[in-house]
DNA sequence: TTGTTAATGTGATAACTATCACGATAGCCG
DNA sequence: CGGCTATCGTGATAGTTATCACATTAACAA
């Protein structure tokens, strides 16, 4: 392994965090060894390609006999950082809040919810079926500070997704997790992440339509045009 | 703009999503027109970037002027297939499936959820905010044939997604997304996506550990090894 | 100890994607 | 109507990521 600052591909950084969950459910089924092949099987990605991913961080395999499940699986967390808690907040309560919050699969992987915000006074205080308390939103830069919270999630409307995110990097967070449609700016220092769901249907869409539509999008050299300016 | 069948990339196809929910802003501000550098201000991509996108699909602008808002949201949704209506089923109401049920964004888009379905008694036929009935599980099948749904969403436990995902097959749906953290298998003619929330975290996480961590994951030339085998 | 086997780790190569730089051109103004 | 300006559209280029092919090596058996 080369230890000059080898530039990591962002697509391997997504595709280990893959692989710690088909390690450990092959470690359900038993195998406490498995091969690239396997492994890639079980996930879906060449037996080179997960070679390839993990050289970038160092050789965790055996030569002639494949990979410790529950070992690898320890040191893919490690390097995803994943050994360390996070300490999280959330912001916006609805349903989609809600659901991360009862999301056990969180704090398994070292996401500790510490708080979530909302500005429904009917939500205030009350306590989900986790233990998260649920604070008015004034209270978000004061909370998020004290309790030294490095991640945001945003599940509010797209109309107030920036502010929010502003507050958050007030609080000191230093990574955004964003579920609202449109995109938000932070500074420099601060990690932001947008998930868009109805990006990934569009793009199904998109791969349907081209698939299973009912004629081509192009076909002639007819250019669109936007009517006369 | 060439005619032969070009491959798009995939990345093209997911911005092409984001541009029209910065178009519909920007016009909603005001802007009857915009520039390829306004645009990619709003959405974050830079203006080469967006013309690339759009030359792949023909020629949507003014030169010397821009494009005209309204009119490339609408050309960028005929690309995608959105000027269509998609019928969509959901399987799993659990915080999820409901938040999802609920999203306004999915209509406006032209998905149009035609049933949801879920296997806890207590959820089956009550209607919820929308007007999307719930029905047993077992009617899967036979509802999604006769809705003709193209599209299935997966918001069940990981370990049922997999025979959720045969049973939409079964019932002749093109595409599925799926929002079960592990990755199901379906035939060559069905288009899947999935969506990891927790991949997005952990790439997040392993951001902030090289940013802001305490030291370098690879310091010396160790190697980690897993037990003697 | 030495040969055999299986599966890793990685340099070289191919494929893909983004960026750059500039030619083309629509609109505007005098 | 001709020159000027702004901005597009795109071929060429640089950069990034995936694939391939094989040398390497740990384990095991005779």
């Amino acid at each position: 392994m080369k230890q000059k600052e080898i530039k990591i591909p962002e697509a391997t950084i997504k595709r280990l965090s893959t692989y710690i969950n088909c390690l450990e459910r092959l470690d359900a089924e038993g195998f406490q060894v498995v091969s690239s092949e396997l492994l890639g099987e079980s996930c879906q990605v060449s037996p080179a390609q997960i070679r390839k991913d993990l050289s970038y961080f160092g050789e965790f395999g055996v030569r002639g006999v494949g990979y410790g499940t529950k070992n690898l699986a320890e040191q893919i967390k490690k390097i995803l950082g994943l050994d360390k808690i996070w300490p999280t907040v959330l912001v916006g309560v609805g349903h989609l809040g809600h659901a991360l919050l009862n999301f056990t699969f969180f704090r398994e992987h070292g996401y500790r919810m510490v708080a979530a915000f909302d500005n429904d006074p009917g939500k205030i205080g009350r306590e989900v079926t986790t233990d998260v308390i649920i604070h008015p939103i004034e209270k978000l830069v004061e909370i998020t500070r004290e309790e030294r919270a490095a991640i945001g999630i945003i599940t509010v409307p797209a109309s107030s997704a920036q502010e929010t995110a502003d507050r958050l990097v007030e609080g000191g967070v230093k990574g955004i997790l964003n579920f609202a449609p449109n995109k938000v700016k932070v500074p420099e220092n601060v990690t932001i992440r947008n998930v868009s769901i109805v990006s990934e249907l569009d793009n199904l869409a998109y791969l349907l339509s081209k698939k299973h539509g009912r004629r081509r999008l192009t076909r002639k050299k007819t250019i669109s045009r936007p009517p006369k300016l």
